[in-house]
DNA sequence: TATGGTTGTCTAGATAAATAGACAAATATG
DNA sequence: CATATTTGTCTATTTATCTAGACAACCATA
């Protein structure tokens, strides 16, 4: 096998790391044994040290896990299934893939609005909005990190709020809205920043699943803007199209 | 700015690349100057020419261009939004986008189901289906390849109509399928195989963006499974919860 | 047309990644 | 307990990446 490229910025034992996730993880069962590190060498057309360092990574992914005499074993672990639909809830959906669920504040901010939130939430632009960065997890686990912007006027309160209750959701309620769905979401995905390698605790080079949604109350009124980086190895988004999401 | 890793498997300029692409052109209008390149070196604690070589791969992309003696300059590009919802269809929800769409059949093949396909399409593990391979381009430029499947007891000539017509709606058509509708889509994102490098005219270290959906009729029979994988450079996916979707 | 700022090219040396080979340490099995 | 298989460690060498500095080529403008 001759796929791998030199000379690219993305070295080989990381290419070759990536061979390993894609083509020879999910032919095996969770604990079962990969090939010995001379065959993998000889199929990927490279050294034995270089695929080493390829599963050095993975072990320290907590993907494999490497054992003198006996070899290299795939560990038992799952991707969490994010659920975004008009309905789009941290904490519902995820009920029964993670013991523990949390949200915490990083920061908060009054700012005026940049351009893209005030046509976001139907404002004149600059005018005064709140922006919350939190973080979420499951299980202890960073799962995403995202930045919400809301209408300084009508929701002064949030960060307190948010700070105290861990959740939009309960928050928005207290503040009078009793019910918002989910507009529009757009999904991207790109490298994370060093920000998100930081707040995620990823390696670099990992990958990030980009999403920018706009929650509406049942007027219709824009509620608040948000833009989530959800680790893409640990997490998958689930678009769920079926009759429940007719508008009430 | 001390952001940098180093020792991770990602050559600085790659790194400098993706910050230049987050955090610098973001601030820049179409055909803006960026900062010069001695300037950025400093921004980003690295050489020169680190810099000149992060410039040079993203120039190569057709995102920057550099004039000697003037400076260098962002490129006007935008990425396409690629709506999902419950009608997804490939053409339909571009037109404004692009001025031609193709899709041409890379391969077919007629298979026992793997068992997640015939999961998916309720079938008997081990039934026969048709295995699709696809690609599809918009102005001539790669977006999205694809892995369909189809029950081959019921859509024994989609691969030869999907040949002819380069259309699954039109396809389906066809064979009697008036109309089809998404039921759930599942996103994820990965580095690129080397097999979608291939396809898709990316470069190592490239992201996908990785959809798995199922389409029913109006029955709400299965009708096909496919995975497609996206350019996460060129494409965003649009997920559309309006009204608009109500069930017919 | 002189000047300052910009990208382009070249040389040289330092650091990191990849190859090659040898052997130790642990494990499973006959 | 002898043997084959597997991962772990070490040394040495080659190749790729990064840094450093100097200067050429080109552009805008005072």
């Amino acid at each position: 096998m001759k796929t791998l490229q030199r000379r690219t910025g993305i070295a080989l034992w990381r290419q070759v790391a990536d061979e390993i996730r894609q083509t020879v993880l999910p032919g095996l069962a969770a604990n079962e044994r990969l090939p010995a590190e001379a065959e993998l060498a000889i199929r990927f057309g490279v050294n034995r040290h270089t695929v080493r360092s390829a599963i050095a990574a993975l072990e320290k992914e907590g993907i494999l896990r490497a054992e003198q005499g006996r070899g290299t074993f795939l560990n038992d672990r799952k991707r969490l299934r994010y659920p975004i639909g008009r309905r789009t809830r941290f904490s519902s959906g995820l009920e029964d893939q993670a013991q523990t669920r949390s949200g915490k504040l990083l920061s908060s901010e009054t700012m005026p609005a940049p351009p893209h939130v005030a046509t976001a939430l139907s404002l004149a632009a600059g005018a005064p909005v709140i922006q919350l960065s939190t973080l979420s997890t499951a299980d202890a686990v960073p799962i995403s990190a995202a930045t919400s912007w809301f209408d300084a006027g009508r929701f002064s309160q949030i960060a307190e709020l948010y700070a105290e209750t861990g959740s939009i959701t309960v928050s928005l309620a207290r503040l009078g809205v009793d019910d918002y769905t989910r507009k529009t979401t757009a999904v991207e995905a790109r490298h994370a920043s060093s920000e998100d390698l930081d707040l995620l605790a990823l390696s670099p080079g990992a990958i990030v699943l980009l999403t920018r949604g706009i929650d509406i109350d049942s007027d219709g009124r824009p509620v608040l803007y948000g833009e989530s980086r959800f680790t893409a190895d640990r997490v998958e988004l689930l678009i769920d199209n079926r009759a429940a999401e007719t508008p009430a």
